[in-house]
DNA sequence: AGATTTACGTCAGCCTTGTTGACTTTCCAA
DNA sequence: TTGGAAAGTCAACAAGGCTGACGTAAATCT
C-alpha cells in the first residue's frame, strides 16, 4: 500500500521498530493480567482458572477436548483447575446426549458472577486503553495481533468471533 | 473521527469488541512466545532467561535493581535466573566504578549471540505481522499496547524506547 | 460380537518460575 | 561512625506447566 520505491515506507519494518513492538507486548501483557489477577489471588485461583471460566463463558456447553485445544494445555493441568472449579461450583459438568463420553461444560449462577466480576476489571481497562486509541488505532490493533497468531489460533479466534458476534 | 452522532461510533467500545481484543490478546501473546519458546527449551532455559536477556542487551551496564524494576519480579527469583547466565559465559557483572555496591550487567559475546538468535526468532514473526498489517495497523497496534500498560510501565518502556531510537 | 479407538479422569513425579522471610556482606552518605 | 541501600544467598513453598502410566465408559470399526 505505502510501498514507495527503493525501502523508504518500510521504515517500520526495521528491528529496532520490531524490537519496540515486542517490549509494547510485554509490557502491556503485564497491564493486561494485572487486574483479574488481583481479584483471582484473594480468591485462592490463577491465571488458569480465569482463563478456563473465560472461555467457559463464551462458549457454553464445550467439550473437555475442545477446551484443552483452544488453552493449549495437557488435560492433567486442565484437570487440575477444572476440578477445583467444579468443586466450588462455579462450572457444572454435563454428560454428553449424543456422545456419553464427551462432557459439556457450563458456568454456574456462582460461575458467571465470579466470570463477570473478572472480565469487567479487564473490560474497564481494555476500555481506558480503547477509548484512549480511538477506533482507528483498535483495528489496527487487531490486524496485527491477528497476524501474529499461529495459524490454528487464528482458526480457533475466528470461530470465537463469530460465535459471539 | 468516525464519531457520528448519538453514540454510533463508539460501536467499538462494545462488551462485544472488547471480549475479543481480550481474545486477541491472549491467543497473540502464545504467538508472541512461541518461537523463542523453541529455541530456549532445547538450552535448557525459560522465558525468564530470555526477558532478562533482551533487557541486558537493550541496556547494557544495567543494574541489578533496574532490571528487577523493569522485570517485575523478586531479586530472588531474578537471582535464580542471572546465577545460571553468569555460569554459562553468557552475562558479565561488573562491580559499579561509582558506587561500588551496584553490579552492571553486560553480555558476553557468547550472550550476544544468544539474544540474537532468539530475538531473531521473535522478530521474524513480529515482522511478518507487521508485513500482513500495514504501516497504519502497527501505528494503532502500538497506541493501545501503551494504553493498556500501567503507569510506571509505561515510563519504563518509553525510557527504552527513547534510549534505543 | 469382539476388538479398537476415543474421551475423560486420575495418580505420581518432575520442572520452571514466581513468592515470602531471614540473614550477610559491602559500601555510600549523612 | 552509623544507618540504610544494593546485592547475594539459603530455605521453604505454591501455581501451573509437563510426561508417563493406567483405568473406565462409550462409540465405532471389522
Amino acid at each position: 500500500m505505502a510501498e514507495t520505491s527503493g525501502g523508504e515506507g518500510l521504515l517500520y519494518l526495521t528491528d529496532e521498530q520490531l524490537r519496540k513492538g515486542i517490549e509494547a507486548m510485554f509490557f502491556a501483557y503485564r497491564g493486561f493480567t494485572a487486574d483479574p489477577d488481583r481479584i483471582l489471588e484473594t480468591l485462592e485461583y490463577g491465571r488458569a482458572h480465569h482463563r478456563a471460566l473465560h472461555f467457559i463463558h463464551r462458549a457454553p456447553g464445550t467439550t473437555v477436548s475442545n477446551l484443552l485445544a483452544i488453552l493449549g494445555v495437557t488435560k492433567q493441568s486442565l484437570n487440575r483447575v477444572l476440578r477445583t472449579l467444579i468443586d466450588d461450583g462455579h462450572v457444572r459438568s454435563e454428560k454428553g446426549r449424543k456422545d456419553a463420553r464427551e462432557r459439556h461444560l457450563f458456568l454456574t449462577e456462582k460461575g458467571e458472577t465470579l466470570e463477570r466480576q473478572l472480565s469487567d476489571a479487564q473490560r474497564a481497562r481494555m476500555r481506558a486503553a480503547y477509548r484512549a486509541a480511538g477506533p482507528a488505532a483498535v483495528q489496527g490493533f487487531r490486524q496485527v495481533l491477528e497476524a501474529m497468531m499461529d495459524p490454528d489460533m487464528r482458526h480457533a479466534y475466528n470461530r470465537l468471533k463469530e460465535s459471539g458476534a
